[in-house]
DNA sequence: GCCAACGTTGGC
DNA sequence: GCCAACGTTGGC
């Protein structure tokens, strides 16, 4: 079975919308070791929320993997790695931040504890409960 | 190798 | 706009 992430976007820089209207989009410009190592762990297929950070703290979508890490572009230095994401479909309702740091189930879900980590996994459990918040149904 | 200074992220 | 968290840099 395939893994879960979410990964992190200001929608100043790069939005749920843009993501939509490109359709695939490579994931450049994480510049964090921990972050960079989750990227590499990513298997085509594998899913992940779309957060908007900073407006809107929100998970807007689900994006896949459709392509695993290769050298980022966009790197002038050091050994950073991208993948190609593929929108897959938004969430009906939105999950926002207030709501998962109000549920005690999150209190040890990534997002809130490593509030700066921008690509983090998420395990089975939480996936389902913020579909499910989220107002998909699998 | 330690640690202070600094820069960045991101919530509020 | 402010500030806490935290990663990085650079002097020693």
């Amino acid at each position: 079975m395939g893994g879960f992430w979410l990964v992190k976007s200001e929608p100043d820089a790069f939005s749920w919308d843009q993501q939509v209207a490109n359709h695939v989009e490579s994931w450049t410009g994480v510049r964090n070791h921990m972050a960079k190592n989750n990227l590499k762990a990513m298997r085509k297929g594998d899913l992940a929320f779309f957060y908007h950070s900073n407006i809107g703290k929100q998970i807007v979508g689900i994006v896949q993997v459709a392509r695993e890490a290769y050298p980022d572009p966009t790197a002038e230095t050091g050994d950073w790695v991208c993948v190609d994401m593929k929108a897959v479909r938004p969430l009906p309702k939105p999950v926002r931040l207030t709501e998962i740091r109000a549920d005690v189930e999150f209190t040890d879900l990534a997002l809130v504890r490593q509030p700066r980590l921008s690509v983090m996994p998420i395990s089975k459990t939480h996936w389902d409960r913020l579909c499910r918040m989220g107002g998909w149904k699998a």
